[in-house]
RNA sequence: GCGGGCGUAGCUCAAUGGUAGAGCGUCAGCCUUCCAAGCUGAAUGUUGUCGGUUCGAGUCCGAUCGCCCGCUCCA
């Protein structure tokens, strides 16, 4: 970390302006709207040149870190090298993994609107009472929020105002708003917070799950298949196939990266909230003995590893689930943490960027018993000792810690923490990314057009392009002044601009102007990519420091 | 999904119901020895889309799509 990320100007988060950074990452080609020549469509976002590149070193970013480096290179909480492997799964698997996950029952929750009140309720959480003799047809029904006192209260009193006299306390009867056959009953219920009746549209059920088709002639009712709704049951229907060929042993990781769907009732907020997405994965399997060190140990390095890459202070929070905000799968276990930043259209608030969570053995024994496949491991390490001195072994489902990024919520965050604003300088628009994230990497100017040094300006360019094209662009410019040249490049967040001068002609060196400071040193042009690659933190083959 | 606001060039904005424009940016040429300089020239619009009213619609009406804000939703 070098005082070249953004992490000094955190605190002015609350004041930046959503509409000046999506205006630049427009402008500069990080995202467009997708379908925009057609008028666009809703909740769905295209990457421009720059910004797939930013995308790219995130997720490469990402996949050294935590997978291949085994969360950073560091010994886990049992004193090992953490082991984590990688699946790439399908987008569309067999709709049982829906089934089983949970996805199908509890994406599908019908939903009643209030026509008058505007407002949305589960309709599995209203419940009606009326009153009358039993046998006898109500003629008007209130609705009330189960376990609501205020609401029940409420819709006593509106029972009572109604019938007057012909209130009978010992005949109050209730029903479920579901239970009701509704075209016959609709006009007869008064919603939860209105006092006329007939205002409630019938159920309709939310599938947040994208269907498809599969099979050119397949029928949507025979053939139904879903886009997946996250990239995790990926991992835990193959849990047993990577267990059996990689020789793996618990704990351990199965890590992956790809495009998850959803059907947001609401996109909103740029790419923040998309229909579309890609979450970077890992699903951890431990003995559940382990569970709680291996929730602490995951949460402490996924912060690290934000700040390490250009995220930090006060923009950036752990926050530790309340009870009641548990999703079913994480009820039983050690808890769930979100990763929160503070973007401009959330602040002074925080938004998601990564849930950490303690899934237990949910999933995995959701996948046995539906599949009827046997997901235990065995563990040799576990268990009472033989006579030969060697333990018996254990079978046992693992527990999982998950911790799942958003990839595009996590560019947004970096292009939103990156995002400078310096009235002081010529240039005043420019993206402080950390080097190794940002998708240029360094751009190489002739000063001026003629004398030869646009010549040697094109040499250190294809030498850099040898060097460093495989982490991003090196760009070279010779048209227009090079104040012009160096205030593109700030928008596009490059680092480092290397510029050729007369005096390049003589002695064979180079100016480095730096993207924050705008301060300029003077090098061998030889020694160039030695002090590029200890910007980016790869090898090197110098000294360089 | 509901309510409100908005929609003219890449961006910021003009144009009384009567020939769609400016600045910036972009591109080309010239000039230029370190921070959006200057000169010359060029490209760019089915005025979000569709329909209606009208002799005539960027302008008035309707629908639709998209964006923003507030609800709602976010397993």
């Amino acid at each position: 970390m070098t005082a070249t990320t953004a992490a000094a100007d955190a605190s002015t988060n609350q004041t930046k302006s959503m509409d000046d950074i999506m205006a630049l990452c427009k402008r500069r080609g990080f995202i467009f709207q997708a379908s925009e020549i057609y008028g666009g469509i809703n909740g769905f976002w295209d990457y421009g040149p720059l910004g797939a590149q930013l995308k790219k070193n995130l997720r490469d970013a990402w996949w050294q870190d935590c997978v291949m480096k085994g969360a950073g290179g560091q010994l886990g909480p049992n004193g090992k090298p953490v082991s984590i492997v990688p699946v790439d799964s399908c987008i569309i698997q067999n709709p049982k993994v829906w089934e089983a996950s949970g996805h199908v029952g509890g994406f599908n929750d019908p939903m009643v609107d209030c026509r008058e009140s505007k407002r949305r309720y589960r309709a599995d959480h209203v419940r009606v009472m009326f009153s009358g003799a039993s046998g006898t047809d109500p003629q008007r029904m209130f609705a009330f929020i189960e376990g609501d006192d205020d609401s029940r209260n409420q819709a006593l009193k509106k029972m009572q105002k109604y019938l007057k006299d012909g209130y009978e306390p010992h005949n109050v009867g209730y029903s479920d708003l579901m239970s009701f056959d509704w075209s016959a009953f609709a006009e007869r219920i008064v919603g939860p917070d209105v006092a006329t009746p007939g205002t409630l549209t019938p159920p309709r059920a939310f599938n947040l799950m994208f269907p498809t088709v599969i099979g050119a002639t397949g029928d949507i009712e025979d053939d139904k298949a879903y886009l997946r709704p996250e990239t995790a049951q990926g991992i835990f229907i193959n849990f047993k196939n990577v267990v059996d060929s990689t020789r793996v042993a618990l704990p351990f990781g199965i890590a992956q990266t790809g495009k998850a769907f959803r059907n947001e009732v609401t996109p909103r907020n740029f790419t923040f909230r998309s229909r579309e997405f890609e979450q970077m994965e890992i699903e951890f399997f431990c003995h559940p003995s382990e569970t709680k060190d291996w929730y602490d140990f995951w949460k402490k390095w996924r912060m690290q590893w934000w700040e390490s890459i250009g995220l930090g202070g006060d923009n950036l929070i752990l926050r530790e689930h309340d009870a009641d905000e548990l999703a079913h799968y994480a009820k039983e276990g050690a808890g769930t943490s979100d990763i929160e930043y503070r973007f401009p259209f959330t602040a002074p608030g925080y938004g998601e960027l990564e849930g950490i969570a303690d899934r237990t053995d949910f999933d995995l024994k959701q996948h046995k018993e539906h599949s009827g496949a046997k997901l235990e491991y065995f563990d040799t390490t576990r268990g009472e000792l033989a006579k030969n001195g060697q333990p018996k072994g254990e079978r046992y489902l693992p527990h999982v810690i998950e911790p799942s990024a958003g990839l595009d919520r996590g560019v947004l965050a970096i292009l939103c923490e990156s995002y400078t604003k310096d009235d002081s300088r010529p240039s005043p628009e420019i993206m402080k990314f950390h080097p190794r994230i940002a998708p240029i990497k360094a751009a190489v100017f002739p000063l001026v057009n003629k004398d030869g040094m646009p010549e040697m300006a094109t040499k250190l360019t294809l030498e850099l392009r040898q060097r460093f094209g495989h982490l991003g662009f090196i760009e070279s410019d010779a048209k227009q002044s090079i104040g012009k040249r160096y205030a593109r490049m700030d928008e596009a967040g490059c680092p480092f601009c290397f510029t050729i001068d007369g005096e390049s002609l003589t002695d064979q060196t180079v100016t480095m102007r730096d993207r924050d400071t705008g301060a300029q040193e003077r090098m061998a042009m030889d020694k160039v990519g030695d002090f590029l690659a200890g910007k980016l933190g790869v090898d090197s083959s110098s000294s360089l420091g």
